[in-house]
DNA sequence: CGCTTTTGACCTGCGC
DNA sequence: GCGCAGGTCAAAAGCG
C-alpha cells in the first residue's frame, strides 16, 4: 500500500540485551511477526505523534543475539518529545550506535 | 479518560 | 498459477 516511500531507511545495530530502545519519541507497537531469516520475532512500531509517518523495524541480530537491529524508515515532522532532532539522525550517535546504509535485507 | 499493548487474519508482491 | 514471505490493520483489554 505505502507506495510513497519516503526513501530515508537508516539501520542500526545497538549492542544491547535491552528489547526495546527509547531513542525519545514516542512509539506504538503496531504488529510483531517471526521472519524466517531469524528466529527471533521482529517488531513493528509507528511514531504515535501527529503529523509523524516515522515508522520503525526492530529486530535482533540472528547472529549476534547480544546486537539489537533497530531500523528507522521514514523523516520525523516533529521534534523530539525531549530531545532535540539533529538534521536527520536521531541521538543514536550519541549512543554510540552503528549507522548502516539502506543497504538492509 | 486516553492511550497503549497483543494476537490473528488478511493482503500484496515476487519468484519459479 | 501457486506458494511463500513480509507487512499492515483491526479489535479488545488493561493500566496510569
Amino acid at each position: 500500500m505505502a507506495k510513497v516511500d519516503q526513501g530515508n531507511i537508516i539501520a542500526i545495530r545497538t549492542k544491547t540485551q535491552l528489547e526495546i530502545l527509547d531513542d525519545g519519541f514516542k512509539w506504538r507497537k503496531y504488529g510483531k511477526k517471526t521472519v524466517k531469516s531469524n528466529p527471533n520475532p521482529r517488531n513493528y512500531y509507528k511514531c504515535s505523534t501527529e503529523g509523524c509517518k516515522v515508522k520503525k523495524r526492530v529486530e535482533r541480530d540472528g547472529e549476534d543475539p547480544s546486537y539489537l537491529i533497530t531500523t528507522y524508515e521514514g523523516r520525523h515532522n516533529h521534534e523530539s518529545p525531549c530531545f532535540i532532532y539533529c538534521d536527520e539522525l536521531p541521538l543514536a550517535i550519541s549512543y554510540g550506535w552503528t549507522l548502516r546504509p539502506s543497504q538492509y535485507s
